[in-house]
Formats: C-alpha cells, structure tokens, sequence
DNA sequence: ACCGGGATGTTCT
DNA sequence: GAACATCCCGGTG
C-alpha cells in the first residue's frame, strides 16, 4: 500500500491516545524511512516530566502551536530530539518520537550517525540516535510532519498499531517529575526499542559531575 | 546484566 | 548555578 501522511486530526487529540497509535507509522525524509516503534506522552500542565508544566517559554513554544508539527528541542549539550505536537493549540501536548525501525536509507543514517553505529538497530534504536540518523536538528522545529514541510513526513502504509503494544513508566525522568506514569508505548519484542524496561527514575540527588573548576584551579 | 561517570551547552531559576 | 525527555564507555558480576 502507498504511504499517506497521517492526517492532522490524528494528532489533535490527548497525546496519551496518539502516543500508541503512533506505533508502526512511518518516520520518512527522502530516501529514509523507519517505523516508529516506541513513542512516549508529554501531557502538558498535569505533567511535571513535560517541558509545557511551567507554561510557555521560547524553548518550547512550539509545542503550544498546531498539531501535526514537530517540536525539535536541544538536550544535554549534544543531542537533538523530537516530538510530534498534539492537542489543540495553545495547550502544550505531545509524544517524543524515542525509536523507529529502519526500513531504508540505512547507509546515509549510518553516516549520519557515525562508525559506531554498526547494526541496523543502533540507528534509531533512541531519541537523540532516530534524530541524528534523519539528520533532524533545530531547523526541524516546527516543520509540518502532515503537508511534509522540510521534507518530513509521518506517514501510514496501512500498517496498523499493535493490538497490545508495550507499555511501561517513560525513560529518563526524575524523580517526583511525572516518572510514576505509565506513558510509554513501544512494539514489543521489535530490536529497535530503546529498553525493553525504562528501570528505576533517575536518582539526581547524587552528583555525577564531580565540582569541576572548583576553587579556582584550572584544568590544563 | 547492572551501575558509574564523562561529554557537552542551552534553558531556566 | 543547577538541571537536563541522552548516549557511550568501561568496570564489575
């Protein structure tokens, strides 16, 4: 079956419901293209893992824009994500786009991502890894994913969304920041989900940077 | 398998 | 100045 866009009234709706829907779409730039296997809600001012609880800022204002566009946001000094907006405008819903299967242009994701990204399943197999393969950054945000703005397409070949698909707590949150929630939805058994169980939140109490520059001493 | 830690810089308080 | 919707590597079982 010929791929379609999926339309926009697919993504106004709570991303709790477009999240599992989302499973077995299409992720497609050019000659990429990958199936989305894993995808988590970001459920706006109920949510304290979501960028929208404290309201809009400049970072995330695209998410309070229309549904159907991406929302691409820069993480950790190095890695880009993306979601897909949902809701209605000016409410700040989404579901991060966490891991897809490659189904082609494998070779120029490889590229994108580097000579340590052997196999076909540590392409996409991550937020910031599925974004790097598509070559998706901040001139992404905001790019409509229905009418293909930039050349992005989510797309639908008639493969329909799991009948149970996966289901656990979201990956990387903190503690007390919405981690509790069961808002992740993934193909279970496919190799490209990102974890097969999220674990414990992430305890940031303890410190993984040891002071650095502390005291005036200078590296080097 | 699990866990610890480093890379890196933008955003928000 | 702390936190951060991550990833990769190396150590230990």
């Amino acid at each position: 079956m010929a791929v379609k866009p999926v339309p926009r009234r697919f993504y106004r709706r709570d991303p709790r419901d477009v999240a599992p829907e989302l499973l077995n779409k299409l992720l497609v730039r050019g000659h990429r293209v990958a199936r989305i296997v894993e995808a988590e809600a970001y459920v706006g001012s109920i949510d304290p893992g979501s960028h929208a609880f404290k309201g809009m800022t400049n970072r995330n204002a695209t998410m309070f824009g229309p549904a159907g566009h991406l929302y691409v946001y820069f993480t950790y000094g190095m890695h880009w994500c993306s979601n897909a907006v949902c809701g209605d405008e000016g409410v700040g819903l989404a579901v991060l786009l966490r891991a897809a299967s490659p189904l082609s242009g494998q070779e120029e994701m490889r590229a994108n991502r580097g000579p340590l990204a052997g196999r076909d399943r540590d392409l996409c197999s991550g937020p910031a890894k599925l974004c790097q393969a598509f070559g998706i950054d901040g001139a992404f945000d905001g790019a409509d994913v229905v009418k293909g703005d930039r050349g992005v397409v989510i797309g639908d070949d008639g493969t329909p969304p799991p009948t149970s698909p996966g289901v656990s707590r979201r990956v990387g949150l903190s503690l007390g920041h919405g981690d509790e929630y069961e808002w992740r939805w993934f193909v279970a058994g496919d190799p490209n989900v990102s974890r097969v169980n999220p674990g414990k939140p992430v305890d940031r109490t303890k410190r993984t940077r040891p002071g650095r520059g502390q005291d005036g001493v200078s590296p080097g």
